[in-house]
DNA sequence: TCAATAGTTCAATGAATTTTGAACTAAGGA
DNA sequence: TCCTTAGTTCAAAATTCATTGAACTATTGA
């Protein structure tokens, strides 16, 4: 049920490198670096294999603890484990992201998943403001 | 004869990342850091690996772009392409080698070959100073 | 309770990587 | 010229990695 994450001391440099080693897996770092206000889901990246090798990839990132999954409810959102990276590689992240290539996504799907995202956003702030 | 090396703007950063996502490479790569007023050759990483073995790691990374090979007599010395990744990737190289571990070498033998290299530096010092 | 959604696990396959020993090349020195 | 040293190349074996489809699990909502 709880999916297994390595401590931040258990994080090794050679396995995230590796591990960042691949195209893919940078594009999805690369994503969830610039969209870390937005709660992600594992469907996001179905832009860049199926639903199985999308799984497997993000199952690598988070073993080797780069990225955390939580479940929430039937989704599973993926984000970034920056304040663990940068304690264990000072300025790793940060010049692997710089120098990381934008991602090739379908920018219309990703503008609309965005405005949904504002949208229920707007209506919580509505609410608790009223 | 000449050995293929990348110029900068070809060095990929994914490519780079999974060649230093090996524990032999990031070992040598570490120690032509700490070292790079020597003069290293191939011979320098028996310790790491057969020499057949590091012959192969030494070509990954000097394909990557992370090491320059030049022929000099019958050695070829080995040396980072720091310049070079830090243009390309900045401040990667040194969050590297800032978390990369020591390297498991006999500090004796290592000890040896840079006394060789001290007193062979004191000899053309003596000549040139006369 | 039933169906739909989101994602995982499994087994199989193919591709790439690592490691090895044997044979090889090229330069330098006796 | 012959030997030694330094390192490469090759082919084979072992291992690991990436990708796929089919079957599965867990949660939510009707």
């Amino acid at each position: 049920m709880s999916l297994f994450h390595p401590s931040a001391e258990q994080i090794d440099l050679a396995t995230v490198l590796s591990v960042l080693g691949d195209q893919t897996r940078l594009s999805i770092v690369g994503y969830l670096a610039r969209n870390e206000d937005f709660e992600i889901n594992c469907s996001r990246f179905l832009d860049l294999g199926s639903k199985t090798n999308i799984s497997y990839h993000l199952a690598k990132l988070r073993e080797a603890g780069i990225t955390r999954t939580e479940v929430r409810g039937v989704n599973r959102l993926i984000s970034l484990r920056r304040a663990d990276l940068d304690a264990r590689f000072p300025g790793l992240l940060d010049s692997i992201l710089a120098s990381a290539a934008a991602i090739p996504f379908d920018m219309r799907e990703v503008a609309r998943v965005e405005l949904r995202q504002l949208e229920r956003d707007g209506e919580a702030t509505k609410g608790s403001v009223g």
